[in-house]
DNA sequence: CATCATGATTGCGG
DNA sequence: CCGCAATCATGATG
C-alpha cells in the first residue's frame, strides 16, 4: 500500500524522481557515490524542501539534468531491480485471489434468473428459463407472467447498465493509471510487474464493487420472484365458469374421479388453468368431498341434475330414439337445470370432444342419468329414503380407505340421520 | 374483523 | 411421479 500511495503521489509532479530515490536508502548511496559532494541525509532532505520552491524550469532544468546523466540507465535499471525484488515479496503475501466461491454462486444465479444471461434477445426465452428455474416443473402461471416478466427485465437492465458503467470506468481509470505510470517511469524506476499489480488491485477493487451490484440484483431477483411467482401468496379463485366445467366433471366421475393425463389437459384448456391447477383441484375436491360428503350434497344434486340433463339430451339427439326427452318438469332443481340447459350442454359436448370418444365416459353418464331420472321424477325423496347415494354406487372403492366418514353430526341441519343414509347403504 | 371457502404446498407412502 | 392428508395463505362474506 505504501507503494501504492508513494506512485500517486509522485505522480503530480517533478518531486517524483528526488521522492523515490529517498526511499531508498541503496540509491541514496548509489548517487552519493557517483561523484556528488559527501552530503548527508540531512543536507538531501533539505535539498528535496527545497525543491518545493523550485520555479518550475528550476525543476524542468534539473531534471533533464538528471535524465542526461550517462549512468541514469544503469542506475534506472539496478532500481527496477530492486523494487522488484521488494515488489515480489510484497505480492507474496496477498497472492492472487482464488475465484471467490461467493461471486461464483451469484453469478450463477443471475444466470440462471436470466438476468445475466444472453442479452435482450427474446424475453420470453429469459422468463421461460426463469420460470423453469423458479418451479422445476413447467409450471406457467401465465397471467402474472407478464407483470414479472417486466419487472424483471427491469432489474436486468439496471444491472447492465451498471455493470456497463462500472466496466467502463475500471478500463478508463486502469488506462489513466497505466498511462501515468508509464509516463513517470521516464523518470523515476517502475518495472513493468508493477504496472501489472496496480491494474491487478484496480481490478480487483472494480470486481469487489461488482459484487455488491450483483449481490443487490440477486436480492431484488428473490424478492420479486417470492412477491410475483408464489402462486400461493397471489392465489386467485378460479372463474365461474372454471369451476363450473371442473365439478361437472367431478359429479359426473364420482364413481371414478380420476381424469386421466388427457382429460386433465382438456379440462385445464377448457378453463383456461393448468394441468397441475387441475390436479390440484381434483385433490382438493376428492379429499374435501370425501371429509365431509353432506356438505356436497346440494353441490353434487345440482351437477347430477346438469349432467344427467345433458347426457338424456345428448343421447336423445345423438340416437335420435324414442324416450320423451327426460322430463325436466320437476320442482325448484328442474328449473335450475332447465336454466342451465344450455351452456352445460355445449361444455359437455366439447369436454367429450364432439362426442367422439364416448366410450369411457359413457358409463358414469349412465350412472348419474340413471340417478337423474329418479331425482328429476321426486326430488324430496332423495332426503327420505337415500336413492341418491353417490358414493357406493358401483365400484367406487375411492373413497373408502380409512376415512368412515364423519356421520351425520357434521351435516347441515335438517332430520339429523335421515338427510343422507349414509355410507350404510 | 372473525370465519369459512379455496387454491397451493408439503410430507409421506406406494 | 401420483395421490392423499394436513397445512398454509389468501379471498370472499357477513
Amino acid at each position: 500500500m505504501d507503494d501504492q500511495t508513494r506512485m500517486l503521489t509522485g505522480l503530480t509532479g517533478l518531486a517524483g524522481l528526488a521522492q523515490a530515490d529517498v526511499g531508498d536508502p541503496d540509491s541514496v548511496r548509489k548517487q552519493q557515490s557517483l561523484g556528488q559532494p559527501q552530503q548527508d541525509i540531512g543536507d538531501i532532505l533539505q535539498q528535496i524542501m527545497a525543491i518545493t520552491d523550485e520555479s518550475l524550469d528550476e525543476a524542468q532544468a534539473r531534471k533533464h539534468a538528471l535524465n542526461c546523466h550517462r549512468m541514469k540507465p544503469a542506475l534506472f535499471s539496478v532500481l527496477c531491480e530492486i523494487k522488484e525484488k521488494t515488489v515480489l515479496s510484497i505480492r507474496g503475501v496477498q497472492e492472487e485471489d482464488p475465484p471467490d466461491p461467493q461471486i461464483m454462486r451469484l453469478d450463477n444465479m443471475l444466470l440462471a434468473e436470466g438476468v445475466s444471461g444472453p442479452e435482450k434477445g427474446g424475453g420470453s426465452a429469459a422468463a421461460a428459463a426463469a420460470a423453469a428455474a423458479a418451479g422445476g416443473s413447467p409450471t406457467d402461471s401465465s397471467i402474472e407472467h407478464s407483470d414479472y416478466r417486466a419487472k424483471l427485465a427491469q432489474i436486468r437492465q439496471i444491472y447492465h447498465s451498471e455493470l456497463e458503467k462500472y466496466e467502463q470506468a475500471c478500463s478508463e481509470f486502469t488506462n489513466h493509471v497505466m498511462n501515468l505510470l508509464r509516463e513517470q517511469s521516464r523518470t523515476r524506476p517502475i518495472s513493468p510487474k508493477e504496472i501489472e499489480r496496480m491494474v491487478a488491485i484496480i481490478h480487483r477493487k472494480f470486481s469487489s464493487i461488482q459484487m455488491q451490484l450483483k449481490q443487490s440484483t440477486c436480492e431484488a431477483v428473490m424478492i420479486l420472484r417470492s412477491r410475483f411467482l408464489d402462486a400461493r401468496r397471489k392465489r386467485r379463485n378460479f372463474n365461474k365458469q372454471a369451476t363450473e366445467v371442473l365439478n361437472e366433471y367431478f359429479y359426473s366421475h364420482l364413481s371414478n374421479p380420476y381424469p386421466s393425463e388427457e382429460a386433465k389437459e382438456e379440462l385445464a384448456k377448457k378453463c383456461a388453468i393448468t394441468v397441475s391447477q387441475v390436479s390440484n383441484w381434483f385433490g382438493n375436491k376428492r379429499i374435501r368431498y370425501k371429509k365431509n360428503i353432506g356438505k356436497f350434497q346440494e353441490e353434487a344434486n345440482l351437477y347430477a341434475v346438469k349432467t344427467a340433463v345433458d347426457a338424456a339430451n345428448v343421447s336423445a339427439q345423438a340416437s335420435q330414439a324414442n324416450s320423451p326427452a327426460t322430463p325436466n318438469s320437476a320442482g325448484s332443481p328442474g328449473s335450475y337445470s332447465l336454466s342451465h340447459t344450455g351452456d352445460a350442454y355445449l361444455s359437455l359436448r366439447s369436454l367429450n370432444g364432439e362426442g367422439l370418444n364416448i366410450a369411457p365416459s359413457l358409463q358414469p353418464q349412465v350412472d348419474t342419468l340413471h340417478r337423474a331420472t329418479h331425482l328429476t321424477g321426486g326430488y324430496e325423496e332423495l332426503s327420505g329414503s337415500g336413492l341418491y347415494t353417490p358414493h357406493r354406487l358401483d365400484a367406487n372403492s375411492w373413497q373408502d380407505t380409512t376415512t368412515t366418514t364423519p356421520p351425520s353430526v357434521t351435516s347441515p341441519p335438517g332430520p339429523p340421520g335421515s338427510v343422507h343414509s349414509d355410507t350404510s347403504n
